[in-house]
RNA sequence: GGUCCCUUCGUCUAUCGGUUAGGACGCGAGAUUUUCAAUCUUGAAAGACGGGUUCGACUCCCGUAGGGACCGCCA
């Protein structure tokens, strides 16, 4: 649905009023329109009324009835939000270290990284590794490099999650005291069964366990258990979410989810609120696919009497099929594009405008980016990565890219690139000083570094030139006869220049009554040894007159 | 299956309930041209479907269809 999202009024006037859904509005303060609907939901603990309980709950650990009643009326709400719209965003980017940096990941690091940046606050970097069995120590470092290369920095060094794992295991503590999580016996057998049974008579799942209500007296002792929240059975949870709008999950359909493993280490969703909280992140800013987590994540903040930070869930990006981004399409890892030949920049714009827009504007440098970026200019639905539009992008930021910065660009990634090596070997003063000559008229007509490496390729070869099949075909017996006849002329070039060149050239094809492509193309195929080429003219001077004149004299009859 | 979300040219998207529905990529044609690009001009190309609300709906509501996410002692 084209949503109306492009002035917050609008979106405010949609919020507002009782018919509607949404809640979201990022371009204002948030507070501005929760005023009649969502202020009656809200929780009052805090100032946030993101966690909604809704009717008083049956146990004794209900949430929400511990506070005192606010009225709505009362502006502390809107104080409150207000108060922290205004103070400097912290947020995070927050990668399971798992594999490499995936293209969804990079858009949601960028995303963090242009709110961050565009309203003076700072981006935090933590890896969730609480799951060691998955760990691979080496995709640390990619995400690492990954980040580096997009140029997308983070305050502070990284933090691990599991690091953590003392404080976790406190919080869920701390929770079981309070009544607010319980110990579960429930063996891995029992919750088979429940699910076995579940799908046999094709109900839903919820785990109900027996334990939530039991006496912890009659636990069995020495018997392994785990800590559960004690959710909310009824009312419902709501998420007041910057991107997807006001999302209501009923209480009845989460279960007790899992806090602390029965090894005592903490689950991912405990961990990600306690560590949220202690990082004082105040926007997080995460894929769709972290929705209903987030409604679990409400939970817990709620039993622990925490403000919830404002959520932005974007939403995912799928491969050109429409389907979810797999290894065959998009899901390489950040290293993958940059081998490709892909620019940081043009990554960035491209990543940008999938799923974000700024009206019409397309191209946009940095610092634009980090000025128009808002959450309310995200989309609802997912978007089909085009490798066609990334390489129009990159084509363009190759071309405003400087000379050195692209002798640069190169330089790193020819290690890596197929028959990069053959090419460090050769590169000295001389090969460097003549790619870096080349590359104006290189980088024209290269949508890729590599597309623009391929094009270096004649000042690399040796003599005498391979020729690709066109090249023969354009060196027929009449084209070598010419050659021949303009060879002497070249020799007696007095400067080794593109125009003077071209002076001559053209000379010699006007008084042999040939048309200029008769002549520059067999010299392009003698030159370069292929069909296509930058301006044989430049290629000329690029080569420098003795290996130019050799090369044209190895073709000449 | 349950919950939640989504649906404008092939793709990314714009659109304050009133527009000949705009832009970009890609595709076609032309100009330019020593090739290929780049550049310029130009063409084709979209509101999933069905109801409602309204003087008026791509826009708001409901339904249908299609797509997606989640449903672990993973993150």
């Amino acid at each position: 649905m084209p949503s109306p999202r492009s002035t917050g009024i609008h979106k405010n006037q949609r919020s507002c009023s009782a018919s509607s859904r949404r809640t979201s509005g990022a371009k204002t303060p948030p507070a501005l329109c929760r005023s009649p609907s969502s202020m009656a939901l809200a929780s009052p603990v805090r100032g946030r009324p993101t966690v909604d309980f809704g009717r008083p709950l049956p146990t004794p650990s209900s949430y929400a009835t511990s506070a005192p009643y606010l009225h709505p009326s009362s502006n502390r709400h809107q104080m409150t939000d207000k108060t922290r719209s205004d103070r400097a965003p912290i947020v995070r980017f927050a990668p399971s270290p798992t594999g490499f940096l995936h293209i969804g990941g990079a858009r949601t690091a960028l995303f963090n990284w242009l709110y961050a940046k565009g309203r003076g606050g700072k981006m935090l970097l933590r890896i969730e590794d609480t799951d060691r069995e998955r760990l691979t120590p080496a995709a640390v470092d990619a995400i690492l490099d990954g980040l580096k290369w997009l140029e997308l920095d983070w305050t502070g060094e990284h933090v691990s999650q599991f690091a953590q794992a003392k404080r976790h295991r406190e919080v869920a503590e701390e929770l079981l005291a309070r009544g607010h999580a319980y110990r579960c016996y429930l063996t891995t057998d029992e919750l088979d069964a429940m699910r076995k049974a579940a799908e046999a008579e094709k109900r839903p799942l919820t785990i109900r366990s027996p334990w939530r209500d039991r006496d912890p007296g009659e636990a069995p002792k020495g018997q392994p258990y785990v800590i559960r929240l004690k959710a909310p059975r009824e009312g419902e949870t709501v998420i007041d979410d910057q991107v997807q709008g006001r999302v209501v999950f009923a209480n009845k359909e989460l279960d007790d989810l899992i806090i602390l493993r029965s090894d005592g280490t903490p689950t991912y969703n405990l961990a990600v609120v306690v560590d949220d909280h202690d990082m004082e992140i105040t926007h997080v800013i995460r894929g769709v696919d972290h929705l209903t987590n987030a409604a679990r994540q409400a939970q817990i903040y709620a039993a622990m009497g925490w403000e919830v930070p404002v959520f932005a869930h974007v939403p995912l990006i799928h491969g050109p099929d429409g389907a979810k981004l797999s290894k065959r399409h998009g899901a390489l890892g950040i290293e993958a594009y940059r081998e490709m030949g892909y620019l940081p920049a043009a990554l960035r714009n491209y990543l940008v405008r999938l799923g974000w827009s700024h009206g019409n504007d397309e191209i946009m440098s940095t610092s634009q980016m980090v000025d128009w970026f808002d959450l309310s200019g995200i989309g609802r639905s997912a978007a089909r990565f085009d490798f066609a539009k990334l390489e129009d992008l990159n084509g363009h930021y190759i071309r405003a890219t400087s000379d050195l910065d692209l002798m640069k660009r190169l330089e790193d990634i020819l290690p890596f690139v197929p028959g990069g090596a053959k090419i460090v070997a050769r590169l000295d003063a001389n090969t460097r000083a003549q790619l870096l000559a080349a590359i104006p008229s290189l980088k024209e007509r290269a949508k890729t570094l590599l597309e623009l490496l391929d094009g270096a390729g004649y000042l690399f070869a040796e003599r005498p030139l391979a020729l690709d099949d066109k090249a023969v075909k354009l060196l027929d017996a009449e084209a070598r006869g010419r050659l021949g006849a303009l060879l002497p002329k070249l020799e007696a070039a007095d400067h080794w220049l593109a125009p003077s060149l071209e002076e001559i050239v053209r000379t010699y094809a006007e008084a042999s009554g040939a048309k200029l492509g008769k002549v520059a193309q067999p010299l392009r195929a003698a030159l370069t040894g292929r069909a296509v080429s930058p301006p044989v003219f430049d290629v000329m001077a690029v080569l420098g007159r003795d290996e130019a004149l050799a090369r044209i004299r190895d073709q000449a009859s």
